[in-house]
DNA sequence: TAGATTGTTAATCGATTAACAATC
DNA sequence: TAGATTGTTAATCGATTAACAATC
């Protein structure tokens, strides 16, 4: 009945999404023009069926025996993201990450532009990080009145990151990319993103730890051995 | 029949880990000596019934009316990580992100230490980083032979980074940290996290432009509205 | 005791994988 | 044409959620 499907929810595919991107303009670069689903999954260790449904969500469609046109795939990606339109943020923190997310301006190529940065220390208010100079965290209000932000990035101490969460939201911003630990309550409509690095260390860690595991017990089923006890 | 059933292969749940790990250490600074699962899915806006069974994962057992001591399940989650005992890391790439992740000393409270740092560019060897010396990537056989490194993060530019992970193989690290989009080939044995912030970008462009559409469809059906059409 | 909370077994939900017809 | 590849429908697998007895 519904005239819209709209099954367009599957985080895991989203998080997919960026790593096709990235090798099809390595692909591009390599002087290709069309690649077909089989090639991305075996560049990438993926099932074939995975990443023709993955792409479909960007609703682009392949010619069969062709495959895809990568720089249409490329644009679809980007425009299913809204990668294509710009974006300014703020980042509050400047201490060690949110200086180098700073400086890095790869965030460009996926629109995303940080306008301001922000910093309750005063002997870094007033100065310069790769350019951006630092405001205190007064200013955000009036700065984000001014330039329309929507998105901020959290590069705080734990600790601080609900307060500036609150003050973010209160001057507009609907979008937060948390970089700390701390689990941000917000109001319905706010949207958070928790990159919290632990998170990553932790699947690295158990993934060894089970790796370690599977050598000691020497013969314990090679994932379909004979039973030999 | 399987005396060991061994079904500790819940990556989300993985993933989850460390999230309780940071509230259950909150809540022991605030004097508390027990918590409930209620209490903790409350806090993180998750399910009673799923944080139980992630906890189940490290080998806790809880008592009824009382909840889980604080101090054990936060040991368990570090022993069931791997994090009780100490990791020596290597880094390769001292650009912003390397540096940023050297200068974050967070991660000894998760057992990593980073011992050696490497770069390529002769202007950077030689130098420091936040007290650490930065090594040609000539000098990995020999450290990584001395210090036993397993563990490998790499900040390279991404057209490097299948390069850097060859050569961290051939000196014996099994475990590694990728931050670069580049998908990295790797023998049987050694285990690689992605850890690309794309993909994390590309969730939140992902749920702000689906909340967008939302609200453009004005009353397109509250989660579970009469069907007006 | 009464009742909150655990831990386990069963049901549901969603993502991945398989099967296969359509197509260039 | 023959056959590789797409796109869709069905089957499987795994994680989340529900139900409920056990327990302090």
């Amino acid at each position: 009945m519904a005239q819209n499907t709209f099954k367009v929810n599957n985080l895991p595919a989203v998080r997919r999404l960026p790593i096709y991107w990235h090798l099809l303009h390595g692909l591009l670069e390599k002087g290709w023009e069309y690649v077909s689903t089989t090639v991305i999954a075996d560049e990438l260790k993926l099932d074939a069926i995975q990443v023709r449904k993955d792409l479909a969500l960007t609703g682009i469609t392949g010619k069969p025996r062709v495959g895809y046109t990568i720089k249409t795939l490329i644009s679809a990606i980007e425009s299913f993201l809204g990668w294509d339109s710009n974006n300014e943020a703020f980042l509050v923190g400047v201490g060690h990450l949110g200086t180098a997310l700073l400086g890095y301006n790869g965030f460009a190529r996926f629109g995303l532009h940080i306008v301001a940065a922000f910093d309750d220390d005063p002997q870094k208010v007033g100065g310069e990080v790769h350019g951006l100079p630092i405001f205190p965290l007064e200013k955000m209000n009036d700065l984000a009145e001014r330039l329309h932000v929507k998105i901020a990035i959290i590069t705080v101490p734990a600790e601080a990151a609900q307060a500036v969460a609150d003050q973010l939201i209160n001057v507009g911003i609907v979008g937060i990319w948390n970089f700390t630990p701390a689990f941000l309550m917000v109001p319905e409509g706010v949207v958070v993103q928790n990159e919290d690095l632990a998170s990553g260390l932790a699947v690295l860690s158990h993934k060894l730890t089970q790796m370690k595991l599977q050598n000691e017990l020497p013969s314990e089923e090679h994932e379909k051995g004979e039973a030999n006890v």
